[in-house]
DNA sequence: CTGTATTATGAACGAACGTTCATAAATTTA
DNA sequence: TAAATTTATGAACGTTCGTTCATAATACAG
């Protein structure tokens, strides 16, 4: 019962995104796309049935990789504070040196499109929301936790959260002084909202 | 002396940034410029050399307009601790209704271009660099008025302010509820870095 | 091994892209 | 007002765009 696909469909949804990613919606052309993940046209549209709905795929899949990366910050990091300042450090520089953008491929999409591409924009504002909801529950676990003050609104840390990161990728991107921007999230993270009574290192 | 144009250059330009920041450099056609401006093609290149050359005086007509704001929240309000922060409510939150993106037409142009159109993205670079000096002067004379400690680092505070307005518009944009985002900035002028001996509205 | 079903191919399509340039219109000069 | 100069026009160019579909290649079934 297997597929006859001379292809591996997560690996071109991988190189896809790659691109789109670096290069963005309309800045890529079906025939960059063809070259990067080695497919003819025909077995693209097969496979994905437009650009556009390649591009969804694509999101779907940053975002997923998002989460992955995201998980494995908390498991590496005893306290909930920490492993949210190891996700932005890890967030702001790239130390593999791979990523297509230092900018969050969401952020540079909802920056891009416009109402002309409607689903594609309303997709990525609700990938954003599904992130900011796992910061959310983190968040809250900081509080039951005492890493944070009862005081404090997990919805509002959240949405603090995101504004700080979108800034800090997006500066970096248009500077790349990767000390710089460092520094700025030791100080974030050190007399911001996000302060608790974590060690710092 | 005059012209022979029937046209309006400062006109044309600001039509020109209206529609290249809503659309991007690359969602934005020869043909949907040629409409908003009202002007044939050959007038166009004559006027203007090409495509990439018009967004590049697009762009700087944006940052001059950008600078008009600071001076105008600067001579508003007695402390530039207070400047900032309105200068922060204005971009964060569009009061006239007519801004063609939340967010800054800077910041979508790093978002999109890529080293395809290298001088573009260099000028905008630029052009952002050139706000955060501004910054700068404002913030060290804030220290000299004893609104900000001695010890707070001019450079890294305007940095920080970059990235707090370049977070707060995308998220505006991203999810536009602008009660929460207005909550935002009264929290980051209330406890961050940027906290001051200001009185708070 | 043969016939059927599935998948991959890439030439080709119409539309839209950025740009040019011979011509027309308007303005200035004499 | 006539000639000379400047400015505006828009049809048309070659290219690239996203997409399609008749055909070829491959895999599977009997």
């Amino acid at each position: 019962m297997s597929k006859h696909a001379r292809f591996n469909r997560d690996e071109v949804v991988e190189k896809a995104t790659n691109l789109y990613w670096e290069k963005g919606f309309h800045g890529t052309s079906m025939r960059n796309l063809q070259d990067v993940v080695d497919m003819r046209p025909g077995s693209i549209y097969a496979t994905f049935g437009s650009k556009e709905n390649l591009f969804k795929e694509a999101l779907q899949h940053y975002a997923g990789a998002f989460e992955v990366q995201f998980n494995k910050c908390l498991e590496q990091q005893p306290s909930i504070l920490g492993a949210l300042k190891l996700f932005v450090e890890s967030a702001v520089v790239d130390e593999t040196g791979t990523a297509p953008s230092a900018m969050c491929m969401m952020v540079k999409t909802i920056a891009e499109l416009t109402e002309e591409q409607a689903e594609l924009l309303a997709e990525t504002k609700q990938l954003l929301s599904g992130v900011e909801s796992e910061f959310v529950k983190v968040i809250r676990e900081a509080i039951v936790r005492g890493e944070l003050d009862e005081s404090k609104d997990p919805e509002m840390l959240a949405r603090y959260l995101q504004v700080q990161i979108i800034g800090l990728r997006t500066y970096a991107r248009a500077n790349n002084n990767h000390q710089a921007v460092l520094a700025l999230v030791d100080d974030i993270f050190a007399t911001g909202p996000l302060a608790g009574a974590v060690a710092q290192d």
